[in-house]
DNA sequence: AATCAATTTGAAAATCATTTTCATTTTGGA
DNA sequence: TCCAAAATGAAAATGATTTTCAAATTGATT
């Protein structure tokens, strides 16, 4: 929604620090960070900033099964085909790029007359290396 | 969490009204649904019933977008094959059973090496009724 | 069919992530 | 430098959900 007109030190700074996260980060992480490094940015400016990330698809945002908001640093795959597969064990977020997201969005389109938006699918499930961990 | 010791009039009352929804419903629209009915149930034990149900596999909880929890009663058409379609203009969420999920599965399984949660599939976009009221 | 401990209920308060408000500060073009 | 647009942040508001606790209900036991 809200654009990033202005160059400002506090979206550069916090545009860096999401980037460090190797894995995803909630808001209250980010702000801990941020509060350590003795940078003092108001709670308010992050929640903004992360939304103006999330709107220009340089940070991608999930619940986790306790409802808490999660972002992802997401480098510069900006194909439509995209997708994300979310392991619930890792918690780690695999990007995946196949035309089985195509296949899917016209079947639906045809059988069903719904018209998905394939910019934002995630599908979560267990990721290989978990599945060596599991018992089913 | 909570167990169902006793039989209450209450929970007849709630587990009888979650099954006549014929899509998801959130516990707002639940307890509007009560109140209109006379059915004086508090909010409180609404959440307390609905997590009871939840626990005992006879309601289904997920989170929309906009991160507001939805139930859908499971009759026991367990079978995984359901999914979820949800229309970011209308916000109606169409309940799907369609095999097309099976063949996304097994294609992510095979290509991917991913075991995706096909239980809790929703998918936005924009519905057949909406889409003519939306000029692309 | 009365007693009673365990359980359930619900009104009110608390929680907690997120959003809004608005006065102040910063930005960048004129 | 000037100034309007945009950004900031402290405080308050929001809204879904949870907790608290006193009162009511349940169902097993006399």
């Amino acid at each position: 929604m809200a654009r990033d007109s202005y160059n400002t030190k506090t979206r550069e700074i916090i545009k860096e620090e999401v980037k460090l996260f190797s894995d995803g980060f909630t808001i209250k992480e980010l702000k801990s960070i941020l509060d350590n490094k003795n940078q003092k940015i108001g709670l308010t400016t992050i929640y903004r900033t992360i939304d103006i990330l999330e709107y220009e698809g340089i940070v991608k945002k999930f619940f986790d099964e306790k409802n808490i908001a999660h972002y992802k640093y997401v480098n510069d795959c900006s194909n439509d085909r995209h997708f994300y597969l979310k392991c619930s064990r890792c918690e780690k977020i695999y990007h995946v790029d196949c035309s089985c997201i195509d296949e899917l969005s016209s079947h639906i389109m045809q059988q069903h007359k719904f018209m998905i938006d394939t910019r934002n699918i995630i599908l979560t499930g267990i990721c290989d290396n978990c599945r060596t961990f599991i018992k089913f």
